[in-house]
DNA sequence: GATAACTTGCACACCAATGTGCAAGTTATT
DNA sequence: AATAACTTGCACATTGGTGTGCAAGTTATC
């Protein structure tokens, strides 16, 4: 029934205020879904400011939104990891703690899904390149003796991967600060790697590129980071429904 | 509709079949709960061999399963944690993660209910005693110079709570040996704790009561550690359904 | 072997969420 | 200003889960 944003039979363009609501829906289910993966639709359409039938002029079905969400944050968080690379394997881990920090909603939303959900597998194979990359920068690490000797690279890899995410977590649970997140996942990364604390921080501050920077460079469009709350009643983008049209 | 294990009215005593089956209930509950946290009540029953109206017979509603679940659940993960006490922070640590890995099952479910679920807020009541030791030891451990020290210990409480978590959710979906599983969570809690992995190591090391124990002393009745599969029909202990009684 | 305890199966009411159809309204675009 | 694009509200069918009542069966215990 999908309405909206129809660009097969007509004479128009689709309108503007209906590609941005379309973006407010994503936005809430992105906000919504992190707090609980089973957000209603109903809830996610009143976060965006639209009725539930109105969504369902934007996706067809929940699937449809949810497999879109995943998409987008997906390319969002493989965009944002894409130039991370350094011949010292603690400085590419580091800066792949800080870059999952600047994208945490998009992260945190995927690691949700990529447990539960139908589309669980579609995620892992959507980012498996990103894992394959890690588990590489591990592996090379090992060899290095950069890392940690006591344990097979794969499981490395994947205990560096979970850290980051419950600390990821734990950093949204208790506010941090944009700055303090930024370090403290580098730190909590660095730490499974196998770093002592005073090592882990000593290469933080030896490399200008691991230090905090308000605008985190390359992204796609950048929100204000602002922990963006749910917003029960954002401008809706059409019939005002309050105004009557006075 | 609580039918079985009446003890109030009758004459005589409940069927031993019965409170083994409400164990049996218990039983699939911890192990879908935990897949699933949102397992339904059809599936908990027939994983545990019953049909879900009997179910309903032990506990008269979801909510009460899950209670019972929990309070359980605690009990076992309190009692395992309770003699855990070392005057080196980092061997209490350790130790605490060695106990966490024994009582992974149980450890698990809290987890996932602590988070999503009506009771998020009981369990968190009933489990502040365990968070609260673990911050005392931290603090002191911080106040000793033995841990990291760039840290509030409230946040690296929460971390090395988190970071085990995650490792035993990583533990168990690859599948580890009892005693790699052991060894992983202390490994890991110390490193997220500050120390580097050759220190971690020489603690675990030069503490015998940190090394692997086939049977782990204290616990209430200890399963075969066969990280349990859910059983689709395992020998229910009334009515054969089957047999026709030939 | 009598009996109470327990389980089963089916029928039912209830609820929350998904997904559709349609008529009526509003608004961006032409 | 005309019109297509979009939103709303309501009604409705469907699905899957919870919780209950009851009659009939089975089994542990006395």
């Amino acid at each position: 029934m999908t309405t909206p944003l129809r660009t097969t039979p007509g004479s128009r363009v689709p309108r503007r205020d209906a590609t941005e609501n379309r973006l407010a829906i994503l936005d809430s289910a992105r906000v919504l879904l992190n707090r609980d993966p089973e957000a209603s639709l109903d809830a996610i359409a009143t976060g965006a400011g639209l009725s539930r039938r109105a969504l369902y002029g934007h996706f067809a079905t929940r699937d449809d939104l949810v497999t879109e969400l995943l998409s987008s944050g997906s390319e969002r968080v493989i965009a944002a990891l894409s130039h991370v690379d350094h011949p010292d394997s603690r400085v590419a881990i580091a800066r792949i703690g800080a870059r999952l920090w600047s994208e945490v909603e998009n992260v945190r939303v995927m690691a949700q899904l990529a447990i539960r959900g139908p589309q669980r597998h579609a995620v892992a194979r959507t980012l498996s390149p990103v894992r394959h990359r890690l588990l590489s920068i591990v592996t090379s690490g090992i060899d290095a003796h950069e890392l940690r000797q006591d344990m097979a690279p794969r499981t490395l890899a994947a205990l560096i991967e979970g850290s980051a995410l419950s600390v990821l977590d734990e950093a949204i649970r208790s506010n941090l600060s944009n700055r303090d997140g930024h370090r403290l996942v580098m730190v909590a990364a660095l730490a499974v790697a196998g770093l002592s604390w005073r090592e882990a921080a000593e290469v933080i501050d030896r490399h200008a590129e691991l230090q905090f920077a308000e605008h985190p460079s390359a992204a796609i469009d950048e929100q204000p980071p602002t922990t963006a709350q749910p917003q029960p009643q954002p401008q809706p983008h059409t019939t005002d429904p309050e105004g009557k049209t006075a």
